[in-house]
DNA sequence: TCTGGGGTCCTAGGACCC
DNA sequence: TCTGGGGTCCTAGGACCC
């Protein structure tokens, strides 16, 4: 479906799950409604940070991205329960249905929150009539509560229904953005974050109305291009369309995990990318697309993160093939320090179907060696003996692929 | 004995080509 | 002996969001 950009006068909608994962799982077993309950990775695993948490929880102080330790530190009787990620992709995909029962100009944000674009839709009543019917639809099926904003733009929705939560629909006219949206400290804005915030301060600019006042080519040299948009937003102007099929698109997949400890010894990191690479090509697959692009993410001991990655001429999919490709790269740049986190990404996909083609036109020997991949393992292979790139795909089956 | 895992977008520099 | 100006592609990293 296009995007449509109609001249003025819309109106959008912007609905955010209030504490969606907690929500879910009491939406899930009602034994736990009115309960302090955080959503957290495995403690012991060192990956015990709260997700979610209930407002049962907030009320102890409890936050997003603490500790667990911490968490439980504030409130002792902190329920906690490892996130169900499959639970919250069922329930996410019963909201849209409902989202899409009001009109098909949905755009999906990530799994708990999304644009309507309901310009068009006054015989179901005014917009505030329409949020309403949405937000009591998804308490009554689905028993999970959600904020809605009701405004001009993107923006603007997505400021105006986080003003009231849980459970709020808020209104918000461009005439309103001087004495709601000025006032606000800048970190509240969408889009400015803590070192946004830092340098904003800087200049003294520390409400949302300090960056309007603030002249163009002084926020250029502080922001770049990002601050130019970042005050037309707080203006009030943004075009942006709500646009269904900007979600359905993957720019990139990957996986990348905290190791239980960190880890020195390559053997124990082969496994560790194994199954990467495993993960990666598995949700390639399930998504039908190939990648171009092989990414590999360090994370050392003292938090140190480097990315490299290689292009590829060959679309890839195969787990060995992936492997292949990260164990060269993880070989190449690893500087023997003590690991933390491992990551995969495929960047640059492409569509199984389009691919087809380009697989043919260059899955020859002679293609093959023009490949840079190619190229770096010949020379690690040179460098550490055949062993060092041992299971998955041999240089030579990669040689001698043949058409599918 | 802090700080997960999934993403997107933007920038900047170097290589390379004309 | 000197060395422009664009443009594109690739790579690395930063910032932000949920």
């Amino acid at each position: 479906m296009k995007a449509f950009y109609p001249k003025k006068g819309r109106v959008i909608l912007h609905v955010d799950m209030n504490s969606f994962f907690a929500s879910v799982e009491m939406a899930h077993d009602p034994s736990l409604k009115g309960k302090p309950l955080a959503i957290a990775g495995d403690v012991e695993q060192r990956r015990g940070i709260v997700v979610t948490c209930s407002y049962e929880a907030r009320k102890y102080g409890i936050k997003t991205t603490m500790p667990l330790w911490e968490a439980k530190k504030l409130c002792s009787h902190l329920i906690v329960k490892k996130p169900n990620h499959h639970r919250y992709r069922e329930v996410s995909q019963a909201i849209f249905e409902e989202f899409r029962q009001i009109t098909e100009w949905v755009e999906p944000v990530s799994i708990d929150e999304g644009y309507l674009d309901i310009t068009n839709c006054h015989e179901l009543g005014t917009p505030m009539d329409i949020a309403f019917t949405i937000q009591q639809n998804l308490l009554r099926k689905l028993d999970l509560p959600c904020s809605i904003g009701i405004a001009p733009n993107k923006f603007l929705a997505k400021m105006a229904s986080d003003m009231k939560k849980p459970l709020g629909i808020t209104v918000l006219r461009k005439r309103d953005i001087p004495h709601i949206i000025w006032p606000l400290p800048i970190i509240e804005m969408h889009g400015v974050g803590a070192k946004t915030a830092e340098k904003l301060a800087g200049v003294n600019v520390y409400t949302i109305g300090d960056l309007v006042q603030l002249k163009d080519h002084q926020l250029k040299t502080i922001l770049g291009i990002r601050g130019i948009k970042l005050k037309e937003r707080a203006d009030g102007l943004d075009l942006r369309a709500v646009d269904p099929a900007a979600a359905e698109e993957n720019k990139s997949i990957g996986s990348s995990t905290t190791l239980p400890r960190d880890i020195t010894i390559q053997s124990e990191l082969n496994v560790i990318l194994e199954k990467l690479a495993e993960s990666v090509c598995q949700r390639l697959k399930r998504k039908g697309y190939l990648t171009k692009n092989v990414s590999v993410t360090i994370r050392y001991k003292d938090r140190r993160t480097i990315s490299r990655s290689r292009k590829l001429i060959n679309p890839i999919n195969k787990a060995e093939d992936i492997l292949i490709a990260a164990k060269t790269l993880f070989i190449e740049n690893w500087n023997g320090d003590a690991i933390r986190l491992l990551g995969i990404t495929g960047q640059d996909l492409v569509e199984e179907d389009s691919a087809i083609e380009q697989l043919d036109l260059f899955s020859y020997e002679k293609e093959a060696r023009k490949e840079p991949l190619y190229k770096a393992i010949a020379s690690i292979k040179s460098k550490y003996g055949d062993d060092i790139v041992q299971k998955g795909m041999d240089v030579h089956t990669f040689l001698n692929r043949k058409k599918p």
